[in-house]
RNA sequence: GUGGGUGUAGCUCAGGUGGUAGAGCACUGGGUUGUGGCCCCAGUUGUCGAGGGUUCAAAUCCCUUCACUCACCCCA
């Protein structure tokens, strides 16, 4: 039989892996200048890590999860996202008392059982970003800040950035029952799930997607409205910063997010261009989630960023790979053949990138290849070159051929490519 | 878990009312002996997703099944 990848997984083929490359090293590069330190974590942790860190009623506990028990009966689970497991670094470790500002970055998959659909993977990857140790707002502005301009360095443009307040304990519970008490209120407009959520999870109602049920939502109470005076203060310094730091976003009160740990600041980075998915990035503040996890009571703001969702969003033209050899060696006979054989291998040696075709094709048909390769330089050799001691060097843009004495071409051709490179 | 759509050469796809398969791209060779991208000519490639049924005959009709895909749900 053949094989082939399992539902919801995906090859990431070479003609992709460049656009994957540009977008991490982007990335790096600009948690290098916030200062944030890249931390790799297991792919497999113990499942209670994630259903109390998440939350248990959430969907990606509930029914998500890749879990299996091992040969003592420990029941471990492939991550589903990465905030829980860099919250167990960081109190494990106890990063905290190093410094105590931490900013964090991790790149790497993920794992949900959802069903696949555009956008949407059983593997995906993420970019996440956690500052920890600051509760204040110009926090919460530095890791908006930071998730806004990856964006823009990666050339988007029609992304728009999302910002709402769930409050916290204090405030939430409140808002949470004038919520439902107005749901309860309209039932006969809801949607079954809808009618359901009312009861179990109002917030959710918000995410509904269904035009009865909007038009319900829409004159919904807002939480902003029933935010304590600590939340309000924050929310509006941070709106502040934003506006200051001429970061473009838009108020969206029903902007409810999936995971239990959130408080206060929840943001998402949306696009309309990849159907029903429209989240690119999406993260919030949780300061109650460290010390949920068993560590001191810090708080805690953080980022994900669907790498695949952004790949997506790329061009045509931007995705294609565009490498081209440095140089192509076209060799005729037995003799030249060799030759040329162990001068590609010293040239690969000194970095440069070089072809040959190792059967004994017609030079014909050597140049043809070179062709579709993209070839920038072919140095020709036949025996008769060998014998002279002199090669042709040919240019395949300018279609300009010069003679090159044979002797210590490696280096020349080292000295000549790599100064083209510059 | 529930719906809709699609499954034919490596890729993109044609194949009204049934008669065992084609095009473009790609690939290989050639257009005289050692020179690419254009053009011209020739050639290679398929268990027509799988299994079963109807029929003299099925890629084409019926049933089953699988895969992919989009949407619900949820999220990155």
């Amino acid at each position: 039989m053949e094989f082939s990848t399992i539902k919801g997984f995906k090859d990431i083929l070479p003609q992709e892996v460049g656009s994957w490359q540009r977008f991490e090293s982007k990335a790096r590069r600009l948690f290098d200048a916030f200062g944030f330190f890249e931390i790799k974590t297991p792919l497999l942790e113990r499942t209670e890590l994630f259903s109390r860190g998440i939350g248990q009623d959430t969907d990606i506990v509930s029914k998500e999860m890749y879990s299996l028990t091992d040969s003592k009966g420990r029941e471990m689970t492939l991550r589903p996202e990465a905030t829980a497991s860099v919250v167990r670094a960081y109190i494990q470790h106890r990063l905290y008392k190093k410094s105590p500002i931490q900013k964090l970055f991790s790149i790497g998959p993920m794992f949900r059982h959802e069903r696949p659909q555009k956008g949407r993977f059983r593997q995906f990857h993420q970019i996440n970003a956690e500052l920890f140790g600051d509760a204040g707002p110009k926090s919460d502005a530095d890791i908006i800040i930071m998730a806004v301009h990856l964006f823009e360095s990666m050339g988007f443009s029609d992304l728009s950035l999302n910002l709402n307040s769930l409050g916290c304990d204090m405030c939430r519970p409140r808002f949470r029952q004038e919520l439902k008490d107005f749901l309860l209120g309209k039932t006969g407009a809801l949607c079954t799930d809808c009618v359901r959520r009312a009861e179990t999870n109002p917030l959710r109602v918000f995410d509904c997607k269904v035009e009865g049920c909007n038009e319900v939502v829409d004159k919904a109470p807002s939480i902003l409205e029933f935010l304590c005076d600590e939340c309000r203060d924050h929310f509006e310094a941070l709106k502040s910063y934003l506006d200051a730091s001429n970061i473009p976003f838009v108020m969206n009160h029903q902007l409810v997010r999936g995971l239990d740990y959130y408080n206060r600041t929840t943001f998402e980075i949306q696009t309309d261009r990849l159907g029903a998915q429209n989240a690119v990035a999406g993260g919030g503040r949780y300061d109650g989630l460290v010390k949920l996890l068993g560590g001191p009571d810090h708080p805690a703001i953080g980022f994900a960023v669907g790498v695949e969702r952004v790949i997506a969003l790329l061009g045509e033209e931007e995705t294609l790979e565009s490498r081209k050899p440095d140089l192509f060696i076209a060799a005729l006979g037995e003799a030249a053949g060799k030759e040329s054989f162990v001068w590609v291998s010293d040239l690969r040696k000194s970095g440069l990138w070089v072809e040959m075709d190792y059967g004994s094709k017609g030079l014909k048909a050597q140049m043809k290849k070179a062709g579709s390769l993209g070839t920038k330089k072919v140095l020709i050799v036949g025996d008769d070159e060998l014998a002279s001691g002199m090669g042709v060097l040919r240019d395949m843009e300018t279609k300009v051929q010069e003679e090159v004495s044979l002797e210590n071409i490696v280096n020349k051709l080292k000295e000549a490519l790599h100064i083209n490179e510059r």
